[in-house]
DNA sequence: GAGTCGACTG
DNA sequence: CAGTCGACTC
């Protein structure tokens, strides 16, 4: 089984790459993130004329996930109530309001797609909405751990786990992305609870991107960042085949800034 | 000698189109409209590439007019006040703010090429300056024809002369760009100075349009205008060979809304 | 419907 | 730098 992540960067500006990489590259399931378009909108045609079924969350201009299946998922549902229930907390009952949790299930694993908060500047207000978001993103995982089948956490990230995951680390500790309490929170919501990165697993080396800025020629001087992850549960792990980085697409023209990520589970 | 007329509708946008145009349509002068760049992002090397010298008088976002030669032209000017003479009469101190006219001389004739205001709605302020603005283009054409040289005048007018250059005239008695006093206007302006109408000299016919509007599939439909015009002075009567209509620019893909109109003297 | 800009986000 | 939208113009 392949499942793979991608952050599209518009799904209706990038519907030509992903039909063309999903053609040369039949994974089961693709999680894409930031589609940016309402439901209403998503080109779930052009998909299904080749062979996938699009499962779609969507919002106007930001944010915006979506599972595209080859066969029928099970199971899905959208935003973190739909597992932890409504209504949430009063702290966290905003952080549906923008789409960045879809999830589903296809034999048995728990695929989850996710599109986490950017940030924006440490210490911002949007940096502060990430980390909330990330306290109520481990009660979710929690609660889908229960369930009695794997569990696949992949999605945009905008994290890099480590000083390997940035081309030159030096000067970002506090960097968005890159900040103690970011990789902190990451430690907390995911990796305590189990939850194993699949890349970092099979590849130690460092220099491994996923992400690079269209300003500054960052492509070209492959000064990227890896904060696209697959995140596979405990009982996944002996079925754990390779997870590598198609960074094809991104040299394409006009790109999405990020580039696929392909788990392969045997 | 060919001049031709084509509003662009962003030069920018257009280049791909007018370079191709130019390459199979040789004129002498083009004289483009709504090129609606600053003369710093003018795009004049790619002009030079193909052989044609850009004289331009432009404006952010909106307007923007420009002579494309192959030869140099001489007493090149912008504005009506290059012509008139500054100050204006306060009442029209305004008009050369928007880049609207530029002309230039090839051999004997001096070309004049304008960008009519459009008007928007009969009645309103902008239909007031439209009349204020060719009251003032009368003064301005009649200094040019102090000169002892043929005077062609062209652009896109923003006005059907009569009834065979609407589709469906019917019920368009006192729509903007057909309204009596737009019509008038162009009679007092061009006309009375004994400038004649070359397309409709030779071309009597009804129903032979150079501008669809983007809406409503006025092209597929053919419900177009002839709003883009040369009007030549009477020395040059008889040196005129033809003036066409090249519709094909008006059905390649990402079209201007104009089509050229290529005036060809003896 | 198609071009522009400016504000916003990443 | 690249995507979105909304306001504006034609």
């Amino acid at each position: 089984m392949k499942i793979a992540t991608w952050n599209v960067n518009s799904i209706r500006s990038r519907l030509a790459h992903v039909v063309e990489w999903l053609e040369n590259q039949p994974v089961d399931v693709l999680c894409v993130q930031e589609t940016k378009v309402v439901d209403a909108d998503f080109p779930k045609a052009d998909l299904e004329a080749i062979g996938y079924t699009a499962y779609i969350s969507g919002q106007k201009s930001y944010n915006g996930v979506a599972l595209l299946s080859r066969e029928p998922l099970e199971s899905v549902s959208m935003g973190f109530t739909s597992v932890l229930g409504s209504p949430l907390a009063e702290t966290i009952a905003d952080l549906d309001e923008q789409k960045r949790v879809i999830t589903g299930v296809l034999g048995n694993v728990r695929i989850v797609n996710l599109y986490v908060p950017n940030g924006s500047a440490v210490g911002s207000e949007k940096y502060e909405y990430k980390l909330r978001w990330l306290a109520t993103l481990r009660d979710y995982l929690k609660s889908l751990l229960l369930e009695d089948q794997g569990l696949v956490v992949c999605g945009d990230f905008n994290i890099a786990p480590d000083d390997r995951d940035i081309y030159k680390p030096e000067g970002k500790e506090n960097h968005i992305m890159a900040s103690p309490a970011e990789r902190q929170a990451l430690q907390t919501t995911v990796l305590d609870l189990g939850l194993v990165d699949a890349f970092r697993q099979l590849h130690p080396e460092a220099g491994q991107f996923t992400w690079w800025d269209y300003r500054t020629a960052a492509f070209r001087r492959d000064a990227g960042w890896r904060i696209d992850h697959h995140y596979i549960s405990p009982q996944l792990g002996d079925r754990l085949v390779d997870c590598v980085i198609d960074k094809v697409p991104r040299g394409w023209e006009k790109p999405s800034d990020h580039t696929p990520v392909i788990l392969e589970l045997g």
